[in-house]
DNA sequence: TTCGAGACTCTGATATATCAGTTGTCATGG
DNA sequence: CCATGACAACTGATATATCAGAGTCTCGAA
């Protein structure tokens, strides 16, 4: 048991390893200036922290307790997440949380795969050997490291981190703000899904996720973006079966 | 004199009148019910009525004073405006508006053909013919209305609302609300665009337009979606040479 | 079932605090 | 004596907090 844990602790530690070099990634900016930037970021994170969840109506002081933020940032928060689709503020009733629903996986991974379908031409024509390679080397020691394991929660995010941050290269290669702040979006809303349909990690998945991945890598690595591309489709297509829980 | 300007007046009348259908699509809500809505509304509508111009920095109070809007509702609508790209909110330093340049044109149009071609497909396969023959009919229309015509300035407006409804049309077609706001919002870059670089519409190059849009319904009246896309694909093309000014 | 009162909630306004940018002055070096 | 640099106070703008107002939903009673 000892030794299980042990190697259990080890994979984890290999995938946070791993993600490390995905953080940058995340962070646009050094770091939120404005409350309103803090209102933002405790909203998205205690939205997948489960602190609030999907599909409830709340109020605003609801949410000023739950954050922890003064109102007016809160108030400029909720307007973005908005127009996001996050949510909806309805005058004097409440804010009402989205619920995803099969339409919006649907629309999600289609707005996702369109983008997507896009920039992997690009990706496959001009990204840097160097690069494929790295991502490459990245998905397969993923799969050592979850081969046979549980998938802890740490695990659990450091493979989310890995997994978008493989697209978000992909699409980063477009070099176009526009495309990547959109598709960031549509990953907030893929995140929610996964969240709400109670999507579980489990080691053969996250395997057969690479797996994919790597498919498309070698079609990049020799410059083949019409088998790239099928390949993206393809692992496009298995995302939503598996986002729908038909995995 | 009176002949010309009388036919003038009757050019623009059709226009108007060709353009009508469209003006639903416009207004997808009932109208503004929270100032925050019209503060955003309002500030558009400055934007591209040159009451601000693009690239300057103002100050909050500056767009209470042009906008005629409390503050607390037009910081609401900043921070959407700034999600959106067409502004950057500088902390106690002013209001930066987004200013186009060649970048943006690029990333505007490459955007909205990603998301357009996807779309011309699905449009060619499944739209229904008699949408099509609507819009074929309005295009051809409009190459009467405008044939040797000077354009006046509300003109220019209908057959801005004309291209933007087949537009929206074709993107509608794929049911994705979170495209179908992308691709707004990427339309009023694309306005922002053609406003900043001095753009003026004349007789030919509108008559060009529109035939560009005729080669495209073609191909979905006889419901090839190849000869759409290709045909989709040189039309923006074209559509952003002509934004650039090489037209 | 319908009507009314009350509480709750969002919206808009105002005052205060904080911070970036600027300008002026002073000291130091040439 | 003049020029240049840094430092400090000031100005103006934004951020935040608090408060009043208006609308809506709910609960209870007739």
């Amino acid at each position: 048991m000892d030794d299980r844990s042990h190697t259990a602790a080890t994979a984890s530690d290999a995938l946070e390893v791993l993600s490390a070099p995905y953080a940058p990634l995340r962070e646009t900016e050094t770091g939120p200036r404005s409350l309103s930037d803090v209102a933002y970021a405790r909203f998205i994170d205690a939205l997948f922290d489960r602190r609030i969840t999907p599909g409830a109506t709340l109020s605003q002081a609801d949410l000023v307790r739950i954050l922890d933020v003064p109102l007016a940032p809160l108030r400029d928060a909720l307007r973005v997440l908005q127009t996001e689709g996050l949510l909806t503020i309805h005058a004097r009733s409440g804010i009402a949380l989205a619920k995803p629903d099969f339409g919006m996986i649907r629309n999600t991974y289609q707005l996702r795969a369109i983008l997507e379908r896009a920039a992997i031409r690009s990706f496959a024509e001009i990204a840097e050997i160097g690069l494929i390679g790295e991502l490459t080397d990245c998905a397969e020691a993923v799969i050592v490291a979850v081969q046979g394991q549980e998938i802890s929660a740490a695990g659990a995010q450091a493979v989310e981190r890995i997994d978008f941050g493989f697209h978000m290269r992909v699409v980063a290669c477009l070099q176009n703000p526009l495309i990547q702040t959109t598709y960031r979006q549509a990953h907030s809303f893929d995140r929610l899904i996964r969240l709400d349909r109670a999507f579980r990690l489990s080691a053969p998945l996250v395997v057969r996720t690479m797996i994919e991945h790597l498919d498309i890598l070698a079609a990049c690595a020799r410059r083949d973006a019409n088998v790239a591309e099928a390949a993206l489709e393809v692992h496009f297509a298995r995302a939503m079966q598996r986002a729908m829980g038909c995995a």
